[in-house]
DNA sequence: AATGAATGAGACTTCATTCAT
DNA sequence: AATGAATGAAGTCTCATTCAT
């Protein structure tokens, strides 16, 4: 067996006889707009990656959670990296997007900001299908150097700047005084990523109120930059 | 079909009389003490899982890096799962119980204690050998529970156990006014995790300065939870 | 090392492309329909069961002979143990059910409904291609309890029964005067055990009539019940 | 896993933390005479491949079993084919021998004879050690044709001769009148045979009473044979 | 476009055999 | 002589990928 350690709970392959029969009883998939075909292999695919890691994975699984034969999957994707690939630049979000044009528009103050970026932030990390997405990075980004780079740039350097944006108003402003934020936003943000890898490993053994944890994060975080009331 | 009454599979002649094949001169590793072998092993093990991560780490690399033969493997490591594991139990560091002790024996001010350990941790995290331990376990932990619970148990734990004993001495000494770091250790660490990520990650693509990160860190965090002078 | 990151263990190109290396032209089997296909990888793993018996039999071997890929055997059946035993479930034959039903039939004498047994037996357990599974039972049988559970089950258990009927009824037409036949009928297939057994070991140093060895077995066993012409 | 269907019940490899840890406890075995660690060897080996069958028999298991190292049983066999060679031509028994020289010896009736014979050679085929010999040679003879040859002329041959010659002496005295005996002696012995694959195959669904079988068959082969009370 | 049987490179693991101690 | 760590060929089984239908 290549790696079953923790053996997958997907469809269980074994008849219980050692008898394979093939031929499942699966009818031929409708014919899909390849948009909306292409959408459902990568949320199948989201979750088998997500469960396995991509060397582990099988594109079989894939197949079997879209609903499709596996010759299909083939149709749409050159091949396993690919998806892979295709699922990564797919997953990044109208989040970061969203926040920046809230930022441009946002009068109020940049404490209730910062608070309301942390619970999408968080939702965005810890509840969203997504947030599978930053632990495989962390798992496989070093093999995919062309994946990582993306994903900074999409994702990482995006927010980063959106965060210096945030701080540069915030001591323009003079909400602030330090520019630690400015210097390495990574800090505002460093909770959020605890809070994935948490939520990812140790969620069974010692949960976590990320809420709670967040909040408190807003707290220190602010005082720390020399927050005042404005 | 050749006449396999009796087969012969042991070592090859051109191998155990000591010919040298071209690009491959190989000779019978000496014979070593269990234990120093089984270092050689995790040793080796460490620079192949951590360049491959588990599934795609080959048994074949492990052994030609610890400069032995594939079965040599075996005969410590019941197989490849149980070698992941003895990697990450062995890496298991004395780091922790060295700063343990040293908080105990400390008498300066927390914010020097602080910066020490930040300094130590960031040693840990970013430059030692064993800084890859982290990325597996961030990559393939939700794989190996055992392994999540035993690293949470040994690492997590006691390493949060740490900051909340000095919290707790900061606020019974006066030092700081926030229970923040008191309920969320992890907010004091959450920037190391960031540092041991970016350099996986985004080493090349856009470098990171750990040790003024760090810096600035500590300058935040203390000032957030309320930091005065003693 | 090399870069695994995108590993392709597909069909080799080569071989898709439809080159001819020298000494393997091997094309890429036609598509068969499952139950086609099984009899065709039964049929091949009976003779290189036979040849090996069943641990040193090679996967490679079975496929080979049966003109397919390594990996088409296990579309069809899970592993190596449920090859084999297919193959043993698969080789009971129709010759009881066909004797049952002509025991029924038939009103001649006992005599010679013995020899027409004995001649259908010998055929099975001497000449037939099934004979080999009488051996792998022989040299296996104790390693799968469960097969050797099944032919008993549906070989030794319906042909001691049927032996018995046999018995039961040349008693009760007065043709012969013994229960020993009844009591053990085994005495009466013994000599095919024999004969199928020699045949596979000893053939070639001592041949052996088995014709005339059965026929000297039907009178010796009939004069020995009490046998009486009716 | 090369054919484990059926796992062994030896000593169990699998430490359960998936450590191993080399270096038993085992102390250096004391220095025997020859023939006797010969001795050892080969009774273990006697059960190691009578539970496995050759193929799957292991060498560290015939080692452990005997007590000694691995290395050791190389000192005393070429390799793995000879081992098992030297246990089947050790094994070939002195029972032969002996009731050669009973029967020059005997002055009973032959019926005495070969009711004592059956019962010797039961007790050997049924219930000796050496008992396995006989489905080794049954499952693995085909592929060591020597060997077989060798089990031939050693104790085939020589037990059909002395059955041979029961017959023609029971002839010449009269006690019998049938030649089937002397032209196949196999007949006399098959049920053996029977009783010998039972109790290795289906003694447990369906326990065999192998002496009655025996005095059964005794008195119908005798009958058979035109037995008259002399 | 969709299918899934077929393919075969390759990974893990085993174990007969060697040889330095 | 005895040992057992070391070796590496070989075997089973997996799974990404192809292609005829």
């Amino acid at each position: 067996m290549r790696d079953r350690a923790i053996p997958s709970n997907g469809p269980s392959r074994a008849a219980a006889s050692g008898e394979v029969s093939p031929g499942g009883t699966r009818r031929r998939a409708e014919r899909l707009e390849p948009a909306q075909r292409r959408r459902v292999i990568l949320d199948a695919a989201l979750a088998v990656f997500a469960e396995s890691g991509f060397a582990a994975a099988r594109m079989q699984d894939v197949a079997a959670r879209a609903g499709i034969a596996k010759g299909t999957l083939y149709l749409h994707f050159e091949d396993k990296a690919a998806l892979f690939e295709g699922l990564v630049r797919d997953a990044v979000d109208p989040v970061l997007g969203t926040m920046e044009r809230e930022l441009a528009a946002y009068t109020g103050s940049t404490r209730d900001f910062l608070t309301l970026l942390f619970r999408h932030l968080a939702q965005e990390a810890v509840h969203s299908p997504r947030r599978h997405i930053i632990r495989l990075m962390l798992g496989e980004g070093e093999r995919f150097p062309a994946l990582a780079d993306f994903y900074y740039r999409e994702v990482v350097a995006r927010g980063l700047d959106l965060l210096r944006a945030i701080n540069a108003r915030a001591l323009q402003r003079g909400e602030i005084t330090s520019d630690a934020g400015l210097r390495f936003p990574q800090l505002l943000v460093a909770p959020l990523l605890v809070a994935a890898v948490w939520e990812g490993l140790f969620r069974r053994t010692e949960p976590l109120d990320v809420s709670a944890m967040l909040d408190a994060h807003a707290e220190v975080v602010l005082r720390g930059l020399g927050w005042r009331e404005p």
